[in-house]
DNA sequence: GCCAACGTTGGC
DNA sequence: GCCAACGTTGGC
């Protein structure tokens, strides 16, 4: 799958410009929104439901989605986009395109509007969360999916059945203060032993899936860690 | 730049 | 349906 990255704002409703970055991977279940579920699972195919597996069941609403915040060309494009990209476009307001993974398309998918998500910088020098932002536009087709040019172009999506999709996200803050991805793997490690809340956060258990849910204690912690000096 | 993790593809 | 080969993600 590619590597998300998202795409900058208004999308939906102009496809000319170019979409420039996206994100990696997303998905949600097949077709036509069949349910609200979340679901994840793997896979491919379209197959769903029993999902709530393991990762989170129910709906979730604190997200976390990794974007690349430094260059890098992807035939040819520049699929930067960083936060402060996020915070420079229109109303502040992005598409998160490029997500070209059943399992994160899924939860794209199962994004209500209003929900929370953490802005994580990925396959950078420094990776970590650099702040939040919210759902402003729940899944719609992601378009780059049908352009020859996208590094996420796929040729087997069809254009009455779109594979995938995309939500759109709008910048709230930044955290008081970069949270490294170091820092958070010291407390998951930590937590492992001692059964503190990110035992089990995906950005460790699932390591390569560009959107992943939060529980509440997840994001609870991660949040508690901005007003505290970094370890 | 290296490479481990892990998802996808395709032969059988 | 198994599984080896391959490609991608993304930390280091």
């Amino acid at each position: 799958m590619p590597r998300q990255r998202k795409r900058v704002s208004g999308c939906a409703p102009e496809p000319e410009m170019e979409a420039p970055s996206g994100k990696r991977t997303k998905a949600t279940k097949t077709e036509t929104l069949d349910k609200p579920v979340v679901e994840e699972k793997t896979a491919d195919s379209p197959k769903k439901d029993q999902a709530s597996k393991h990762c989170g069941n129910e709906p979730s609403a604190y997200w976390l989605m990794k974007s690349e915040p430094e260059s890098r060309l992807e035939k040819g494009i520049d699929v930067k986009f960083g936060i402060e990209d996020l915070k420079a476009q229109p109303k502040q307001t992005a598409c998160w395109d490029g997500v070209r993974n059943y399992q994160a398309r899924n939860f794209l998918r199962a994004m209500k509007l209003g929900e929370e998500a953490f802005f994580y910088h990925s396959n950078c020098k420094e990776p970590g969360i650099a702040g939040l932002m919210k759902i402003v536009k729940e899944a719609y087709p992601d378009h780059t999916q049908f352009e020859k040019d996208s590094p996420h172009y796929d040729p087997s999506s069809k254009k009455d059945n779109p594979k995938w999709s995309m939500v759109d996200v709008q910048f709230i803050r930044m955290t008081k203060r970069f949270i490294p991805l170091a820092e958070l793997k010291v407390h998951h490690q930590a937590h492992k032993a001692n059964g503190g809340p990110l035992q089990n956060m995906a950005l460790f258990t699932r390591q390569r899936l560009s959107v992943q849910p939060l529980t509440q204690g997840e994001f609870d912690f991660v949040l508690s860690l901005e007003d505290k000096k970094p370890s």
